[in-house]
DNA sequence: CCAAAAGTGTTAAAGTTACACCCATGT
DNA sequence: ACATGGGTGTAACTTTAACACTTTTGG
């Protein structure tokens, strides 16, 4: 042990430290790896998406704080779990959909100066260049989902009126949308993962048209979606509404044949 | 100049190296990051698939010689960029489809102690994690296509009869296959990338049947297919063939209203 | 004239789109 | 009674799937 110890000396330490250096800066970079997590839920209304919120909300301060929720890869953790970590950490272990979406990898996506100084602030090391992997994930917004994260608040973003977020987030939701809009017509039944157990058909509707960017036709929804089997009618109503009450349904899981 | 140099003392310069050996065993841990090319090629008959062959023939190796083309992200490249690279470097600077697929992160995708006795050896350094972004490209196969690559030979094999791969290789392909069924139904002018400029419905016809995996009704496909604006019949035939001669179309990338 | 592959149309079924009126409830 | 949103059906059109015979060419 002691042995190996002396082998320390100033001129083998050195070039260990350029041979990292090296390393680090030429050929065989390593990046830092992040999983970040586009969390979509709808209210109802609008489609809304979960951002953490570093630091202040004074609106002079210096670095965009507001941002997907994620983090660094840690070591030996599957990209899906770190997505599932970040989602349980935010929602707790509710039902979800969650599905990698994509990586990005510019070099110049950590390169704001606001988001520099954000990355030196928040991990206390030079953050050369982060690749990140990422997610998808559809929740249903309730109460407990506005809990705190890493100490950061988290709270629900209308996906239209989004402000200016850090580093290429605002450019990951919109692609991610535009994924959503695929999704929602080859796997429908996943969107189930965003309503609450009981649904009206215009809430369903609703939903549907937030997705697809348009409004869709009352009559045919209801013999498109209504009648598939995994659609459940259930015999209850609204209460206390100034119009004809609406039925609710419910997402049976069980056969999901499209 | 000078004085700076004068900074790396001992200390100094050992504190500097454990703090960066610390970075990378830790909570912060950063895994390699490297792209993977599947790059897809139909010969007439079959799909194949571009693999590296790293090292001899000997089927005593002791390690999984064939592999993906793929390696390590170089600094200040973005992921796109990388893979457009590795696939120039095969084959050349021709046409091609390349979209990213999906990263793949498993903390034990490299941990096969033939892997990882390769690793050693290729990238004399040790490797405890390799996140990798995969991509899926469709080239023509000609003979240009089988260039060396980093001093080892690239060739086509059959998707349907693989022998072992490297890592998780196998698996990555697999997942490919299946996304690029999707493809040929949603946006099938990304195929023509691997037909040759003039080409036969038949040779048409196979490559889709090789793709979603079963016969196609001939009369059927020519309706759907051979009458897209895109495809353009050619006044060439086929020569010397001892049965009917079959028509050349070719691809008009044009106006490619599906 | 035979073998081998090319080329070509019709019909039935399923799915998609467009469109308008009456119903139930609270105020 | 009225305002509000709920709920329902039909007809035209488009898309898909199934299916068989004649044509061309070389040997």
């Amino acid at each position: 042990m002691r042995s190996s110890q002396k082998k320390n000396t100033f001129a083998t330490v050195k070039s260990k430290l350029i041979m990292i250096q090296e390393e680090n800066t030429s050929l065989n970079f390593d990046p830092h790896v992040s999983v970040d997590c586009v969390i979509l839920g709808f209210d109802g209304e609008s489609l809304k998406v979960l951002l953490s919120r570093q630091g202040e909300e004074d609106p002079n301060c210096q670095y965009n704080s507001l941002k997907l929720p994620g983090r660094l890869l840690y070591a030996n953790e599957d990209l899906d779990e770190a997505a599932e970590d970040i989602l349980n950490q935010l929602t707790g272990s509710q039902n979800h959909y969650v599905r990698q979406f994509r990586a990005f990898g510019s070099p110049t996506r950590t390169s704001n100066p606001k988001d520099v100084k954000w990355l030196e602030n928040a991990i206390k090391q030079k953050i050369g260049r982060i690749v990140t992997i990422a997610y998808l994930s559809l929740v249903r917004i309730n109460n407990r989902t506005h809990r705190s994260f890493a100490g950061h608040d988290a709270a629900w973003y209308k996906v239209n009126e989004l402000p200016d977020l850090a580093f290429d987030h605002s450019f990951i939701i919109s692609e991610v949308l535009k994924e959503l809009e695929v999704l929602s017509e080859q796997q429908p039944h996943v969107l189930f993962e965003m309503l609450p157990p009981k649904f009206t058909a215009l809430q369903l509707r609703r939903m549907h048209e937030q997705i697809c960017g348009r409004d869709l036709d009352v009559r045919n929804f209801s013999k498109l979606i209504l009648n598939k089997p995994y659609i459940v009618p259930l015999d209850e109503w609204e209460q206390n509404v100034s119009h004809r009450a609406a039925r609710y349904y419910k997402f049976q899981s069980g056969k999901l044949k499209i």
